[in-house]
DNA sequence: GCCCTGACTCTCA
DNA sequence: CTGAGAGCCAGGG
């Protein structure tokens, strides 16, 4: 039959980012290129913000997206200080006791480090 | 299809 | 630490 072009009103791509970010427990950050990795999309960070920046609001599949754990590679806020979003980052970063230094967090002690389980789980979706 | 832009990243100075 | 340059890829004009 004739395929029926049925507007497909999610980017496939921009969705398994998101189900990735998800993954991202309370109280912990990932760069732009680790969800990318994860994500199956390896060298594809800038999608990763891009995506983000697409994510609905009212969440995806029940859940919300947690974007303000994304920060970039150097573990800093890649908003324009100042900016409302910045403030808004590292407003949200705090109320989850990530310790949010000037611009940056400390990869160290914040840095998500999913394990075996945690990974097969993202790989599922 | 070409050109520019961007919530990126890496390397080198 | 800062800045420049080069990859990178999807969107929009």
């Amino acid at each position: 039959m004739t395929v029926t072009k049925t507007k497909s009103p999610v980017n496939p791509k921009h969705s398994k980012i998101w189900q990735t970010v998800q993954a991202i427990p309370v109280g912990k950050i990932a760069s732009y290129g680790q969800i990318a990795d994860l994500a199956g999309l390896p060298g594809r960070a800038r999608l990763v913000g891009k995506a983000l920046g697409t994510a609905p609001k009212e969440g995806w599949r029940g859940q919300s997206v947690p974007w303000y754990r994304v920060l970039n590679s150097q573990g800093k806020i890649s908003f324009p200080l100042g900016s409302e979003n910045f403030e808004r980052q590292k407003n949200l970063l705090q109320d989850e006791q990530v310790v949010v230094i000037g611009v940056r967090v400390k990869l160290k002690e914040f840095q998500w480090q999913p394990d075996l389980a945690e990974l097969l789980f993202v790989l599922e979706h």
